[in-house]
DNA sequence: CAATGAATTGAAACCAGTTTCAATCATTTT
DNA sequence: AAAATGATTGAAACTGGTTTCAATTCATTG
């Protein structure tokens, strides 16, 4: 390891002169400061980011925290994350939590023990209150999912209107029986409890009562939505249409469809969420609600930086508009 | 930022005393490692990452470079390392190249600067002769992607085999037109050169002439496969088979075909490579050639920690069977 | 020409740990 | 009882950088 002091005494100089090269101080003779520049060249010096670090110095590194990286969803939106980061000389630490709270709380304290400088979360496990303190350590931005905090920093879609935007489609479609599956249990605020309202007030503009029977949550995977149609085609009453969560419930709930032998849209609809490549290749085309995955990622990196950069920007809102996207499966 | 001192003074003891505590140092008294302890309980102390890393003693980070995140393949191969590496205390982080060979050369730059303790490369945008000198700061795995070294310690499947026994599976189907499409470009050892061997010893065996019009690469994404199903039927002489690298590009492949009326496979048969979530929900089923993705990614954290934990640790290469998952598309 | 102030530089302290080395104390051995 | 051995402990040095502080040099001003 070449440190530098090797690269002071290469040059001349005292390893005070060569930082002040490093971090590009001002007041340094053109001189001395070729000649650090060429002993960093000529031993191939690259500062030791642990000591830089250690004295407070260098930030370098974000972690974002995601669910399960296998879920298309926190994919792009990582990728998206990444891409701003490296931009800016930030690794991306990638936390997965496996919705497990204790992990979740075990990422947090990259920011306590200075690995991490700041913290996106896209998805929340524990209380804020539990994750509020470690606030005091660094930026913690929130992406995709959100809390009823006004300082907090937040990038989110309108997920009320999502649901709503999708229900009513169905209704105008002319669905009555409106089957509804997600991935999150209702929480008091945040993403899901949204998305339920969106639900209700669809239904409810409608004259439309709402059956608890077609309510399913705690849905996620392609495997759920398989059995989510086992458990539809049991009920004596039958929804006409399904509102899924997320675009891989969908695929799921469509495929087992057509296995029972329903044609789609006909004998059910399907609606989607997300827009992940996966709504394009499914036959029939899935109508969807397209998140704009990839701005929100690259914003939720820039509001992070920012706030590395200039501790005192205050906490900002961005909300992100959803879309319909209508193909065949509606 | 509570440190080793202020435990060492409610403790009533030297610092040097706490460090042994922390490092499960023999010859502690047991009054005073108690003492210790409950002071770091008390204090909630985490000792300071960077300082220990500083002095050469901690190792908690494992690098996992991947072209792209949102490709589901590397994805999941992310995730079953991410979990054999929480396991044992190792935060892993994401380097995605984007295929770009200068960012993959700054990834490496993460072991000389002791960032991470050790890398995993699921893809290789340089020669092995530009990645090699990275390995004097510790160790590098590949796994998936492998090179012509047998002391490189490698995860990786027979994907010779893997073609071989997807394109005879084509033509016991009594296919003898087989257009092939895949991700990479032909490289002199590796992946993409067993595949090609694979595919072109099947025909061989069949007594099939190779037709280099049907052999098209560089493909990778859905997108890709819509457009080689374009170029397909634009042919004079059109395949009546294709092998696709990827499920991705058989799902955009079958998602043209289907637009453009073929039906499959009766007027088209297609077989893809992974056996992704994807294949399953795709109509008519997806044939594809199995990858045991999340036991190489297991495989591979194994492997590189035991490396970290026992550097005589010989470079050891380990391949791992591939399947053919028949379903509805052949 | 003396006084002032800014630019340039390096010695030493500092960050938060680990490791070396030597001192102390208790046990065994001779 | 003296000597040898081993366990326990802390002071100080060390890791590789950054920052503070003071000293020196140089140009500018009154």
């Amino acid at each position: 390891m070449t440190t530098i002091i090797d690269v002071a005494r290469l040059a001349g100089v005292s390893k005070t002169t060569v930082s002040r090269v490093i971090n590009n101080y001002p007041h340094i003779s053109p001189d001395k400061k070729n000649q650090v520049l060429q002993a960093m060249e000529q031993l191939g010096f690259t500062p030791n980011p642990s000591a830089r670090r250690l004295r407070g110095q260098l930030a370098t590194t974000i972690a974002v925290v995601v669910p399960k990286i296998v879920n298309p969803f926190f994919s792009y939106l990582v990728d998206a994350i990444e891409q701003v980061g490296y931009r800016s000389g930030y690794q991306t630490l990638i936390c997965q939590t496996n919705e497990d709270k204790e992990k979740e709380l075990s990422y947090l304290n990259l920011l306590r023990t200075k690995q991490a400088d700041g913290i996106i979360m896209t998805s929340i496990e524990n209380d804020w209150a539990q994750i509020e303190p470690y606030t005091e350590f660094g930026p913690i931005v929130l992406c995709n999912e959100y809390i009823n905090k006004p300082d907090v920093p937040m990038i989110r879609v309108d997920q009320y209107q999502g649901t709503y935007i999708g229900v009513k489609h169905l209704i105008e479609r002319g669905h009555r029986k409106i089957a509804y599956c997600t991935g999150g249990l209702f929480t008091e605020f945040g993403k899901d409890k949204d998305r339920n309202r969106g639900y209700q007030k669809a239904l409810e503009e409608a004259g439309i009562p709402v059956n608890p029977a077609w309510i399913l949550v705690d849905k996620h995977t392609i495997g759920d939505g398989k059995q989510v149609m086992q458990l539809l085609m049991e009920m004596k009453d039958r929804p006409t249409a399904v509102f899924a969560g997320s675009d891989e419930i969908a695929g799921g709930l469509m495929m087992a469809a057509k296995r029972a032998g329903l044609r789609i849209p006909d004998d059910l609809a399907i609606i989607g969420f997300d827009d992940q490549p996966i709504a394009e290749v499914l036959d029939p085309g899935l109508t969807t609600i397209r998140q704009p995955i990839a701005r929100m990622g690259k914003k939720a990196g820039e509001i992070l930086l920012a706030m590395l950069n200039e501790p005192s920007q205050g906490p900002a809102v961005y909300e992100l508009p959803v879309e319909l996207i209508i193909r065949e499966s509606t």
